[in-house]
DNA sequence: AGTTAATATGTAACATGTTAGATGTTATTA
DNA sequence: TAATAACATCTAACATGTTACATATTAACT
């Protein structure tokens, strides 16, 4: 597998394994939410294994939870997929990240500091010059960071992965929404509210203005259905 | 496998698989969260294997799953032990299922039907007979179908699966905890609060009543630690 | 005796062979 | 021609063999 040697020079304190199911899990994850895997398309793990040069058992491995996740469909004795956007799954994800996040904020906004309120302005100052720069990719790895933040400002153990891990549909919208222009202004501007308002400690502000921003996609949603119609299922 | 004849009569619509994995799933959660499999506790996977009369595969997919789900860990090239209980794991559980509950019941009270409450009193009828004849087991039950049946009165795909998944670890909590004493009673009469703000469609109370219900737990929970120590980590 | 190095052991991780079932295709029959 | 049955094909599910690594135990040495 051609990703580092391998070799670990010493004992590490923790790290609880970098194991090749672990390694084709986030390769995998990575294509499907970038969709250079698109919706519907057909996984083969013998020629995936082949490609990584790995046995078909970290595939498999890595394949099932990301049919736990919801990413693709596996199909007994059939095939795997990528699974199609579905809007009522993508409904309640929506909802659950709208109830999580909103509920994360409120302990962030309660317990911010100033220095986690550095840390979330220099965020915010490197989006602006990714969206300046019209770089898709680094602004939406700065969103998600943001967002990382903030779980993790609110100071519960494991929090941030469980949101994550919640949020893996609506990713794939959102990573397809951004390429469509004016919306990465937009987010910049509700991150930002979002932001001022933690440093502010504003707890009820917070909550709305992370809902305002989850809830926008919904709408931009119905418009993407529109346009891309073959990334849907039924 | 000593689970039914495998034989599938005729081909069902969508029922998506009962794949061996699928059932060693199914008996080692119950196994964990039952504790008849108890915390810190080695899982032999070719015991199981054997117990089971299946290969160490879908064992193997079984854990890798329960292990997501934080129910086992695993250390690689060492072995996997039945997850202990971590208060910082707990809490955070607490936390998201706070946040998921209170936002399920919002909208359940909102849109609650007729026939919806006739179902949920149903249930809490059965939770007093579960909990005059001191069944522990039924009541337990009967409590998580009460939770679900809120859940899916939400009205959002794949809701309760969700929200099932995050109670994983307050599960084990919860059924522990039921076998101390008056804790039952004191359940009965919080369903009995969140069922009767559904009816009357009292958006704030039932999410009120649901908090109320939930956090109720944490205070066990330190009593528990007392009293069991070895359950838990560190 | 205490410390370090060699070794034995057990397990998950990994590789690969085999089986069963789903689906598509072709042949057969009315 | 249309319906159905036999068959070929492909894939996930399952089984089992092999490897690498973490850990415990013992041995060697100061």
């Amino acid at each position: 597998m051609q990703l580092g040697s391998g070799g670990k020079s010493f004992r590490e304190q923790k790290v609880v394994a970098v194991t090749r199911k672990d390694q084709v899990y986030t390769i995998l994850r990575q294509a499907i939410i970038s969709s250079q895997l698109a919706p519907g398309e057909a996984i083969r793990k013998e020629l995936v294994a082949l490609q990584l040069g790995v046995s078909r058992t970290p595939v498999s491995d890595a394949i099932n939870r990301l049919a736990d996740e919801g990413l693709v469909e596996i199909y007994p004795q059939t095939g795997t997929f990528v699974a199609r956007l579905r809007l009522d799954k993508i409904e309640t994800a929506q909802f659950v990240r709208i109830a999580l996040e909103t509920a994360a904020i409120r302990r962030a906004a309660e317990r911010s500091t100033a220095d986690i309120v550095q840390r979330l302005r220099d965020n915010l100052d490197r989006q602006r010059k990714a969206a300046d720069s019209r770089d898709f990719e680094g602004f939406y790895a700065l969103d998600e960071e943001l967002h990382d933040m903030i779980c993790d400002a609110a100071g519960l153990v494991g929090l941030r992965e469980i949101a994550a891990k919640e949020r893996s549909q609506i990713d794939r919208v959102r990573r397809l929404l951004l390429h469509y222009e004016t919306r990465m202004v937009e987010t910049l501007k509700e991150h930002q509210a979002i932001v001022d308002a933690i440093a502010d400690n504003s707890v009820e502000r917070a909550a709305a203005a992370m809902e305002e921003h989850i809830s926008k996609m919904g709408k931009m949603l119905l418009q993407l259905q529109t346009k891309r119609p073959e990334l849907f299922a039924d």
